[in-house]
DNA sequence: GTCGGCCAGATTGGATACACGTATGCTTAT
DNA sequence: ATAAGCATACGTGTATCCAATCTGGCCGAC
């Protein structure tokens, strides 16, 4: 088995390719909820040995992508619709937060950045994928004026967790693109005005409202 | 080795063992941050091999608790001022979120219980860590009228991250004992009147500033 | 005297080997 | 024909083994 050849060409170790691959497949729903991944399979599939991929998949699970079950391997963790709402609404409060954080921090290049990418967000309405690529850079920016790491780490591992759920939403409703760019540009004019309070409301409501997600939560409260 | 009697003492699978005594010893504070963490070491003092031991410590560093350095081995992660007050400011941006859910659904029930729960924390003032275990009794109070199952999650993680801090904080600063049973009064007294808005600031500014933590902030923002 | 390269020990990352638990499909008895 | 019991195969969990990398000290050269 030519190892080196691998480690060669990525440049990755065996656990941290693993955990990438599932990831990725994850994340595309390729690896849609209620899989068993078996770790032989994905240990054969990159050339690499079970172990490392044990290690990946303990790592996703205990970010809560995976479900491990005792001497019955792994299972990809499957999202009820008030699950998935719910993962919006902490997104909600912990970006709301970083919102009115941002808003007294961020400068006219950022602003500027964001504006930048708020065009390259109209042009993508025609293509989920990327407008969910546009999208997420967009929050990126604001994430960049966030003076707080730890904060930005949940937001983004909370946003990844969504994604696959997002693109759905997207494909099934395609008037909530439209309405989502309205809801960005309500974002970037309370950054530009700097206030916090309206920043984060606005922030809250545009991850709350904008995602499609209404429809589902009613019932859930 | 006499595997099978570890795991017919314990009922535990070696992972688990190891992910708990890890766990166990860097909360309690016997392994500071900045503890080099050998593998080995730790499979000889638990009679497993090192095996289990490096998942363990690749579930606690993506949970935060250690810090994994290529082909280095893995260190306790050292937490500075700025990265606690940080801590505290998340949860308090997802607990006091958590608080606008509860005022909306508690019952008297709850609400008498939370009572009991302050006169016990009253009563708890003279000691740190009697108060510590009715603090959270109060708090879990709360949480068990959240409809938000992985917002208490979120809540109890972040809360479990910052308790070795909040322990010293207390020590530190007596008079932030009597501080903050004034302020879970004030809590208590939004959420009976079932006022979200109000108990989502009041529950944020109590871990705010109830804390102790706020001459750590100042030069953070 | 000090700085730089080199070798030895230690430690990590990964692969293979083995034992246990679970699931599935067959056989057999009712 | 159906259901219970059993056997086999698959997959997981753990241990041991090997290779690659890092750390620290020693020796030599400037």
């Amino acid at each position: 088995m030519a190892v080196e050849g691998q480690k060669g060409e990525t440049g990755l170790s065996a656990q941290a390719l693993a955990y990438k691959h599932l990831s990725d497949e994850i994340r595309s729903g390729r690896l849609p909820g209620g899989t068993h991944v078996a770790a032989e399979t994905v240990a054969q599939q990159l050339s690499i040995s079970r172990m490392p991929v044990r290690e990946a998949i303990r790592q996703l699970a205990s970010e809560g992508y995976m479900t491990m079950r005792s001497n019955r391997g792994a299972i990809v963790t499957e999202l009820a619709p008030q699950d998935v709402a719910e993962l919006f609404e902490i997104r909600a409060a912990l970006e709301g937060f970083a919102a009115a954080l941002i808003a007294a921090r961020i400068d006219a290049e950022g602003l500027h950045e964001a504006e930048i990418a708020l065009q390259r967000l109209e042009r993508a309405r025609s293509d989920v994928d990327w407008f969910v690529r546009a999208h997420d850079q967009f929050h990126d920016i604001f994430l960049q004026y966030c003076p707080r790491p730890r904060l930005v780490a949940e937001v983004v591992r909370f946003r990844t967790a969504t994604e696959p759920c997002l693109r759905i939403n997207l494909r099934n409703c395609p008037t909530a693109l439209v309405n989502t760019v309205d809801e960005h540009r309500e974002v970037l004019a309370a950054m530009g005005s700097g206030d916090s309070a309206a920043s984060e409301a606005c922030m809250r409501s545009h991850i709350l409202q904008g995602m499609g997600i209404v429809h589902l939560l009613g019932n859930v409260a």
